[in-house]
RNA sequence: UGUACAACCUUAUAGC
């Protein structure tokens, strides 16, 4: 069973999903009894590539032969349908996991409030997490998290702003960085800049140090709103504080050059990053941006031609 | 020796 367990995960971990569904079904025919271990492996494998049929057939299979689910098998389940944006589907399971004793941990909760919160039920989550015990609330940063990021999204950021409030002083739980970096995104996409300044100085007055997220979120807003100086100074201070870009960083960057007609400086950005011993590889992001940049300033023949360099380089056109 | 990357943040696009 220990080995059939490592075979399965080994096989999702590598994207073949196909091989490890061959290795249950032959070993299990053989007489392997799967216990609850190789179920979850089976069960969170189809989960993280959102294929919630395959993640369910095994599921009524444990069911069928009497194995119990435990809160890491409901929990995949959970956070599988919530991102697939099933929220009926994810209550069932939540209420199923119920019915049978299991008792929510914060990780099924930030997976429900995530299925809630996409579907814009930001009261139903917000009783969810008044249900949470004490101990848990504490531990409960990414189930916070997960809630201010639905509000931010929807736009409600003055519900975001009192979570965040509530979350350390009703709740005892302290913002983490990713928290301030939804809120700073969240401020900077409602053009509250003021609010997304003040807080950007706050994470370091409160002892937390700036992530490469919170650099990009910044970047972000200051390529949208068309700022190139502060987009320069920031890039600037991310290498003083020693944070190397990352893809994101470059798709922005070569992203907001095409946007304001400057292609070429894309392209000599993308060429002076991506050879010569930098480790970055341009991707179908930076490619694509690339070439909606030269669709406007060039003719079809250097479209053509960068697409093909593209798929050259491995990548497939999406 | 097996689920141990089970949950939370940041980038583009077209179509519907």
């Amino acid at each position: 069973v220990h080995t059939l367990s490592s075979l399965v995960k080994g096989c999702f971990v590598t994207g073949k999903t196909l091989d490890a569904l061959d290795f249950w079904n032959g070993l299990v025919r053989e007489g392997v009894e799967p216990n609850i271990v190789a179920y979850n492996t089976m069960i969170q494998g189809f989960c993280s590539y959102g294929n919630m049929e395959g993640a369910l057939s095994v599921f009524s299979h444990m069911e069928e032969t009497w194995h119990s689910p435990n809160i890491r098998t409901y929990c995949s389940l959970i956070n599988g349908f919530a991102k697939a944006g099933s929220l009926e589907d994810a209550a069932d399971i939540w209420n199923k996991m119920l019915t049978n004793g299991c008792c929510p941990n914060v990780v099924a909760y930030t997976s429900m409030v995530q299925a809630l919160c996409k579907h814009l039920k930001f009261k139903e989550a917000h009783f969810l997490i008044e249900n949470m015990s004490k101990g848990q609330c504490s531990e409960a940063v990414p189930t916070f998290n997960a809630f201010i990021k639905g509000l931010c999204e929807a736009g409600r950021l003055d519900w975001a702003e009192k979570v965040f409030r509530e979350m350390e002083q009703r709740y005892r739980c302290s913002p983490n960085i990713v928290t301030y970096n939804e809120l700073l995104d969240g401020f900077l996409k409602g053009n509250r800049t003021k609010e997304a300044y003040d807080l950007s100085q706050e994470i370091s007055i409160r002892g937390l140090e700036w992530s490469l997220s919170t650099y990009n979120t910044l970047l972000h807003g200051f390529c949208r709103s068309g700022l190139p100086g502060p987009a320069l100074q920031l890039t600037g201070k991310m290498l003083v504080d020693g944070k190397s870009p990352d893809s994101i960083t470059y798709n922005m960057i070569i992203f907001a050059y095409c946007k304001q007609g400057k292609a070429d400086i894309a392209t000599r950005m993308l060429d002076l990053v991506s050879c010569g011993g930098r480790n970055w590889q341009p991707d179908v992001i930076s490619y694509t941006n690339l070439m909606w940049g030269l669709c406007n300033s060039s003719g079809i023949d250097e479209v053509v031609a960068l697409l093909e360099r593209m798929i050259s380089e491995g990548i497939l056109p999406n």
